[in-house]
DNA sequence: CCGCTTACTAAACAATTGTTTAGTATCCTA
DNA sequence: TAGGATACTAAACAATTGTTTAGTAAGCGG
C-alpha cells in the first residue's frame, strides 16, 4: 500500500527524480547515486529499470515529449486560445517538466531537435491559417524560418527564466510570471517600441556589418 | 621560438582549450586531462597554471567577458549603428568565444547573470537616448523589465543557433548568419506580422489562461 | 657560478563513477 | 503449492576523475 503522495512506480519514481536532477546538475553531473537516493532506492535498481545512466536519460526525453504533447493536444482550442497555447500550453506542464524542456532545448541535441521542430511545424500551419482569414500579414521570404525566430524567440522566455525571474521578482516558469512579462512581449512584437525607420536604419547598419566582416572568418 | 599558429604563452593556450571544450562537453563533462591533451601539456600543468578545474572555469569566464566588454567598447559606433551593435558586436568576436557565451548564459550561474544584466543595462540607456530622440515610443511599465524581455528575445539566437542552423542552412554563429536571419527578425519587431487585433485577443486569452490556472499550484 | 623561482612532466593517490554480481524477498501463474 | 519471473539490495569491480608529489630543466638576478 502507497502513500498518497508516491502514488507512483518505482520506476516512474526515479525517472521523475532524474527529471528533476539533470537540469540542475546537467548530464554528468547528475549520479546514478543521487537519483537513486531522490527516489529512495539503490543505485543497482536504476540500472535494473533503465538497463543504463543513457537508457535512464532517453526515458526522461520520451516522458517529457510525451507529456508536452498530450498537454498541448488537450489545450488546443480557437482563435487567439489556439495561438496563445503553442508556447504557453508548457506553462501548464508540472515546474520540473518545464525545467527539464527549457535545459533540454538549451542544451540542444536530438530531443531538443525534435521538441523545436514540432513547435515550428506548429508556427507554420498557423502562418498559414492566419493568412487564409487574414490575422496574419504576408510573412516574408521562407515561411519556416521566419517561424523559426518565432519559436526562438517565443522559447527564450522559458531558456532565460533564471534572468527574467531576476528581473522581474516573479518566478518566470509559471502562468503568473507568463502573464506579467506578457505586455512587454506584446509591445516588441506590436512594433509600437521601434520606430519604422529606425529598423530601417537598423537593417542597412547589419547588412554592412556583414560587408565589412566579409572575408574575415 | 613558438610557430605563427601557437603564438600564445602556454596558459593562454590551455585557457583556449578549455574554452573550446567546455561548450561542448559541459562543466562536468570536461576532463583536465582531454583539455590538457588539446593544449599539448600535461594534467598537471593546468593545476599548477589554474590552481583548479574551478580555477580554470573562472579564468576561462574573466576572459571571455573581458573580450566581449572590450570588443563591445571598440564598436560603439554612433545611431543605427550603436543600436545594431549590442548583440551584434558578439559575432564578431572570434567563434569559440561566441559559444562559450551562448553556452555561458544558456547554463545559468554568475557569469550568466553579470553579461546578462550588462546587455539589460545597455538596452536601458538605449530606451534612455531612443525616447529623448524620438526614435523609440513610450515604453510600456518598467523600462528595465522591458529591455530584459528584449535582450532574451535577441539572446536566443545566439543560444538557438544549433537548430536556426538547421532551418536556414547558415552557421548562426557568424555575420552571414546573422545577416540571413536579420530581416525575418525585423518582420516580427515591425509589428507587420501580427495584426493588431489578434495581439489584444491573445493578450486577453493569456489574461484568461491565467486566471483559470489559479491555485492550482 | 650560485641560488631561487618558474615552467613543466611522470607517476602515484584517493575519491567517485557507472556497472556487475550474487543473493533475497515478493509476486504471479500454472 | 511449486516454480519461475520480477523487484529489489549490498557489496564489490574496473575505470576515470581531480589532485598531489617528487623531480627535472630552464631562466634570472646577484
Amino acid at each position: 500500500m502507497r502513500s498518497v503522495v508516491e502514488d507512483k512506480t518505482t520506476a516512474a519514481r526515479i525517472r521523475d527524480a532524474a527529471i528533476a536532477r539533470f537540469p540542475i546538475d546537467g548530464i554528468n553531473g547528475t549520479t546514478l547515486r543521487a537519483v537513486a537516493a531522490d527516489a529512495g532506492v539503490s543505485p543497482g535498481l536504476v540500472i535494473h529499470h533503465f538497463g543504463s545512466k543513457e537508457g535512464l536519460h532517453r526515458a526522461c526525453d520520451d516522458h517529457v515529449v510525451r507529456a508536452m504533447t498530450q498537454m498541448k493536444r488537450e489545450s488546443l482550442g480557437e482563435g487567439a486560445y489556439r495561438r496563445a497555447a503553442s508556447i504557453a500550453a508548457m506553462y501548464q506542464m508540472a515546474l520540473p517538466l518545464v525545467r527539464y524542456i527549457a535545459w533540454t532545448v538549451g542544451t540542444g541535441g536530438e530531443t531538443a531537435a525534435r521538441i523545436f521542430d514540432e513547435l515550428v511545424d506548429e508556427a507554420v500551419e498557423l502562418f498559414a491559417e492566419g493568412r487564409d482569414s487574414g490575422t496574419i500579414g504576408e510573412v516574408y521570404g521562407d515561411p519556416r524560418k521566419q517561424a523559426a525566430v518565432l519559436v526562438a524567440m517565443q522559447f527564450s522566455a522559458l531558456v532565460f527564466h533564471e534572468h527574467l525571474t531576476r528581473v522581474f521578482g516573479i518566478d518566470m516558469l509559471t502562468a503568473e510570471g507568463l502573464a506579467a512579462s506578457a505586455p512587454y512581449t506584446l509591445q516588441i512584437l506590436s512594433g509600437d517600441l521601434f520606430d519604422r525607420q529606425v529598423m530601417e536604419e537598423t537593417k542597412k547598419a547589419l547588412q554592412e556589418l556583414e560587408r565589412s566582416q566579409e572575408g574575415t572568418r
